[in-house]
RNA sequence: GCGGGUGUAGCUCAGUUGGUCAGAGCAUCUGGUUGUGGUCCAGAGGGUCGUGGGUUCGAGCCCCAUCACUCGCCCCA
């Protein structure tokens, strides 16, 4: 193994990625901004029972990929898997169960030992919000339509679509797991091995497992729906949220196999996934967890969200392209180098994107500012410097003209090249 | 974690049954054009064939291991 590697499953991120990375960032925070959300940023690691008191022993993130170690000092810490947790334990030891409701957005790297795959890295990137203290189902359809919102002004190639479920309350939950139960026990043979497991733990994940198998499939198909176990305030509340989304006129599937492991999950379950990422077609999903926070330790508070995967985003974005094309000055000698130097600077100064290269003849510069994709050279010979000029090309059109050097950005401007300046 | 596939120049890839097979295109650099780019022409540089072993007179090609990527499972964003 060569040490000059990136360590496997994390990649670096330049140019062309880097653009779609910032660009979806920079989005889905300026639409979530508009409907209220203000940023939180969490540190990147946690005490690591911050992590395996919220999503549990059965759950796999914690169980088998979390990037846990010991500190000098002998603590357990843990590189956040995913964001809630975090959000979730800021939301405890700042005492802000005063200020709900909370609106919260966030961004950043998240880090799961899995088996890399495309749109499936160990170090990744998330966004997503966190709406806390609001137990109408009005949350619930706000947070849905902040992320479709969100989805649609990325303009992705490839269809994405909205699924969403109930989990129910408590007691819903509990009357619909009794009744997996004793559905699937008495023919917990015909289940894979990883089925039976399941059985004991999180008889719901059996719902959205894939199987070859005809028996199993049967088995599963004829399973008791999550429907009928719902109790009155369940069913109210699931059919309060489908309104909701209809009332604004946003497209979903009702999906029964769509289901959460975790018992602080509740009520709405959702998830926008694709066709176009092969096994990674979950490109958003959220729910609502009204116990999460009790469980920590916190004061009973309802709380929702959701997360998307960057990478995954990024792997269905059309082409971004650098932000501004810069303005290249070409000193034809060494002898104009330093007057060259100078206007770079007043230009940069005036907001302009400004590109100077450091060697090479005038040929060997023209061809670099043709590289670069500039929109106009500034080139500065021995005659311009004396008259205080300077002959300005627009590298498009060809055109070129001779002007002062104080004229320049009106010349650009008048091409329609230099955008308004910051000043 | 399980089961497949792939790995040759900076990039995309060709390399027939192991015996001039180390190549092409693009990119890069140089020159044609020492005050003018994008086109064109000519030329040049660049590869321990992922890495480490093994088989063989001989391995890019076969075998083993390993690393990375990739497809599916699992899990999830």
């Amino acid at each position: 193994m060569s040490s000059l590697q990136p360590v496997r499953g994390t990649h670096d991120l330049m140019f062309e990625d880097i653009r779609r990375h910032r660009h979806i960032e920079a989005t889905a925070f300026e639409v979530a901004a508009r409907y209220g959300y203000a940023e939180i940023a969490t540190p990147v690691f946690e005490f690591t029972e911050v992590f395996s008191r919220t999503l549990g022993d059965t759950s796999d993130v914690v169980t088998k990929e979390m990037y846990t170690f010991d500190t000098k000092g002998g603590e357990s810490i843990t590189l956040r898997p995913e964001g809630t947790a975090g959000v979730a334990r800021a939301f405890i030891s700042g005492g802000l169960a005063q200020q709900t409701p909370l609106k919260f957005f966030y961004r950043g790297a998240m880090f799961r030992h899995e088996r890399p795959q495309k749109g499936r890295q160990r170090q990744f990137h998330q966004v997503g919000v966190e709406l806390l203290g609001v137990e109408s189902p009005q949350a619930d359809v706000e947070v849905i339509a902040l992320a479709a919102h969100i989805l649609s002004s990325l303009d992705l190639n490839g269809e994405i679509t909205l699924e969403i479920n109930s989990l129910g309350d408590v007691e819903s939950r509990a009357a619909y797991r009794e009744a997996l139960i004793s559905h699937f026990a008495p023919h917990k043979n015909y289940l894979s091995a990883e089925n039976q497991e399941r059985l004991g733990k999180n008889p719901l994940r059996i719902l959205d497992s894939k199987t070859e198998i005809v028996d199993e499939k049967l088995l599963i198909k004829t399973a008791p729906k999550f429907e009928a176990y719902l109790n009155e305030a369940s069913r109210n509340f699931f059919k309060a949220v489908q309104d909701g989304l209809a009332a604004l006129d946003i497209k979903f599937k009702v999906n029964p196999a769509l289901v959460r492991g975790l018992d602080y999950y509740c009520h709405t379950a959702f998830e926008f996934t694709t066709g176009v990422l092969g096994a990674q077609s979950t490109v958003l999903a959220g729910g609502r967890y009204d116990g999460l926070i009790k469980q920590m330790g916190g004061p009973p508070t309802s709380g929702i969200g959701w997360a998307a995967g960057v990478e995954r985003l990024a792997l269905m974005m059309r082409e971004i392209a650098p932000a501004q094309r810069p303005i290249a000055i070409i000193p034809v000698s060494p002898a104009e180098e330093t007057v060259a130097a100078a206007l770079t600077h007043a230009l940069r100064q005036a907001g302009l994107t400004v590109d100077i290269g450091y060697s090479g003849n005038m040929g060997k510069r023209m061809k670099r500012a043709d590289k670069i994709k500039a929109a106009a050279a500034v080139i500065l010979g021995g005659d311009e410097v004396r008259d205080g000029t300077a002959t300005l090309r627009n590298l498009d059109s060809g055109e070129q003209v001779n002007v002062k050097q104080a004229d320049l950005a009106r010349q650009l401007t008048a091409w329609g090249l230099c955008p308004p300046s910051g000043a």
